[in-house]
Formats: C-alpha cells, structure tokens, sequence
DNA sequence: GTCTATAGGTGGATAGAC
DNA sequence: GTCTATCCACCTATAGAC
C-alpha cells in the first residue's frame, strides 16, 4: 500500500507527541499503525530518519510562515517602530495554528512544543530556518525596544519563547488544571492571551525598581 | 560506606539534569558514583525510588520556601491588594535558588524545570505542597489584579510559569545562543528579569484590543 | 553491606522467503 | 513491497557467595 508510508507517520506524530520521542519504541509505532514490523526500516531505515521525516513534514512550514510574517512587519514599518505586537504575532501564530482543525492538532501543537525545548531535535532538523527566524526577531525587536540594553531585550524575548513554548506543550495540563476555565482547543483565543502577555513583558518599563523584587514580608525585617 | 546512597544520588542528580530521566540507565549511575552494580537497587529497591529520593531530596524544600513568602505577602497586604511583583517574586526566587553557590547548582536547577514539565514526576512527588502553592497564588493572583476575569488571570498565571520555566530548564541553551550576553549563571539578576517580566505580562491591559494582535502586512489586504 | 553473575525482558535493526 | 523469524545490544532486577 501506498499508505503505509502515511499510516506510518500518523501513528509515530501521535505516539511522540503523547509520551516524549524517546519514550516510545519502534514497535509500539507499528502495533498502531498497523502495519508490518520491518516496514519503518523499510521505508526510513531507521528512527532517526522517521523522526526527521515527521518533523520536516508536519512543522517545516511553520518557520517559513514566521519568516513571511516578518518579512511583511519589516516592510510594512518602514522606518517606524514595528509593534512589539505584531512581531510577537508573528512568532506565536504559525506555531499554535499547527494542525487547526484536524483532529490531531492539539497532540501535533504539544510535539512541536516538545520539539522546541529538545535542542537535540531542533538543531538535527531546524537548524537553518531557525537560526534566521531568530535573527530577524532580534532585528526587529532591536528597532521596536532601542531603549531597552541588548541584554534585558535578549532576556525578554527568550521570557517570551518560554511561555509560548509551554502553552504549547501543556496544553491539557492546562485545560485540566483550569478545570475548563482555559480552553486551549480555542486556538485564536489562545494567540490573543499569548500576544498580549508577551508583548506586556517585552514591552516592560526600561529602568527596573529592584526594590519591587523583594517580597512583602522581609520588608519587616 | 555511609556515604555510597549520597555518591548514588549526588551521580543520579547530574545524570538525570543533563540527559533525562528515562535516558539514564542505573549502570551509568553506577558507573559514576563509583558504586557496586547492586548497590542501588540495596539501598532504594528500584529506579522509581531511587529518583523519588532524589526529587523530595533536593526539591521538597522549594515549595515551602515558596509557600512561606506568600504567607508573608498575605499578613503584610492585609486588606490591600498585594503586589504583583512580591507574588512572582514568592514562585521565582526559591526555584532559581536551587543549589546556590554550589558546582551543580546549575544542573540542579534545570532538572527542576525538567521536573515541572512533565507532569508524570510531577504528581508523583510533589502533587501535595504544589497545589497548595498554586491555590495560594491563585488567591493572591485574585485579590491584586481584581479587574482581570477569571479566565484572562489564570491564562497569564500559566504563562509566567511557562517563561519561568523555561529560565529553568534552558540555561545552558540561553547563554549559548545569546553568546553569553544573558549570564543565566547570575542568579539573582536572573530573578529580577524574571519577576520584572511575569509582572509586567500579569498586569497587561485589562480590556485588549483584538487589532493588535494583526501583523502588520496583513493589514494592507 | 558488598560483590559477581545472571535471569528475564525489551529495544533497534536485519536476513531472506514470498 | 510485504511478511516471518531472528540477531544482538542493552535495560532493570535479583540470587546467592563472601
């Protein structure tokens, strides 16, 4: 069948996205897709090579949806301050729209979530695109925040590649421990919450107060 | 020797911090503690308690800490709303405190962040002092951002998880890309970008502006 | 308490018939 | 292209001498 290939692929993006690439043998992903024991050697030739495949083919468009959002952000400025917003946008959007509406699009959204804190993985397979997704957001982020030192905006915009990665990743720990409050199926909403609160961390005042950081109680002491 | 179940968890903490859990087999432990092939399995009767032993060890004591500034923040606020800051504060400061001072301190520090993000370890060790802590933040959360609604707070609670967690684990992977211009060794102004940016992201607008959220090219079609 | 040896199971990968 | 059967490396855990 000229399926197999496909059964294939759906089983592992499923398995790995549930319990961790690592965790998940070879056979298990056979037993699912119901499909012969040598059929992954034969058509990968090992899992090494399945695990680039599925990466490449599910989530290799979303870095270049990133890089074309960008792009339109840098052009559409000129030379105005781009939004802190917008470029947040740029970087959320494509990732947490992975899969919209399919079926799979949760367990697909907490893969790439995976992916991206599991540098092992990213650098294998992403390396090139994302390495000039990030430069370009540093680019920008530079002409969006010139008061901010190269330092506290690096910090910033690693802060808010933290939280996007965990919402996608945690998606039903979230809706779990919510209790439903968060619906994390409701993908727009989901980018909205996520903008917002990136852009409000990115967009924090220059000249921090260090005093703010204690905690209310050693003030007495 | 008294010392052989400290040279096993001491070996097992490094191990677990850079490889994982599930990837560290208990030979590699014993290879490096420099302990008898039997002797883990004397002294913790298999790998699960050997890494309970090791998370209530060395992390049990966080949640307290962190338990007892927010019981500070709610008897200095007293009727008025607690700070935001102080709040971040009380969930930041302990955790990227682990092993202060110490060589591992910063391998310790990422198999924390590797603990809170999978929920498997999570529940199993922590489940009890971690909901306490959370139902105290929650409650803090309520009374110092009043004009939130329940589902916008809590979205952004997960989220300056999300950014702190990340800080946690990806230590060695930020100051590597940043070409060391965010020094995650600097652990206190580690905190402080930390707790500046989860509160600013926390007290972001009220009411948002669902526009802002549009890239910039995309406004032009 | 410490050691050696090994049982019992599971992983990825392959050979060779059809 | 698909199948069965199997190899070999590695894992956890245990048995039993010292």
């Amino acid at each position: 069948m000229a399926d197999t290939k496909q059964q294939i692929i759906d089983a592992a993006t499923c398995l790995f996205a549930e319990h961790g690439i690592g965790a998940v043998p070879l056979r298990r992903i056979i037993a699912e897709a119901q499909v012969n024991a040598a059929a992954i050697h034969y058509h990968f030739g090992s899992k090494e090579e399945l695990v680039k495949a599925v990466f490449t083919g599910r989530f290799g468009p979303v870095n270049e949806e990133r890089a074309a959002l960008l792009d339109a952000i840098d052009q559409s400025s000129g030379s105005a301050r781009p939004a802190v917003e917008d470029i947040c946008y740029a970087l959320v959007a494509p990732a947490l729209r992975i899969g919209r509406g399919t079926e799979q699009g949760r367990l697909l959204r907490s893969l790439a979530g995976r992916l991206m804190t599991e540098p092992q993985y990213m650098e294998l397979v992403f390396s090139d695109l994302f390495v000039e997704v990030d430069r370009r957001v540093d680019a920008l982020m530079a002409r969006a925040l010139p008061e901010l030192s190269d330092e506290v905006r690096t910090w910033r915009k690693f802060m808010a590649m933290g939280s996007m990665v965990f919402v996608l990743r945690e998606q039903e720990w979230i809706s779990k421990v919510s209790r439903g409050l968060c619906d994390t199926a409701d993908v727009e909403t989901s980018i909205r919450r996520l903008v917002q609160f990136m852009a409000a961390g990115m967009n924090a005042a220059a000249v921090e107060a260090a005093e703010t950081a204690v905690p209310a109680g050693s003030r007495n002491g």
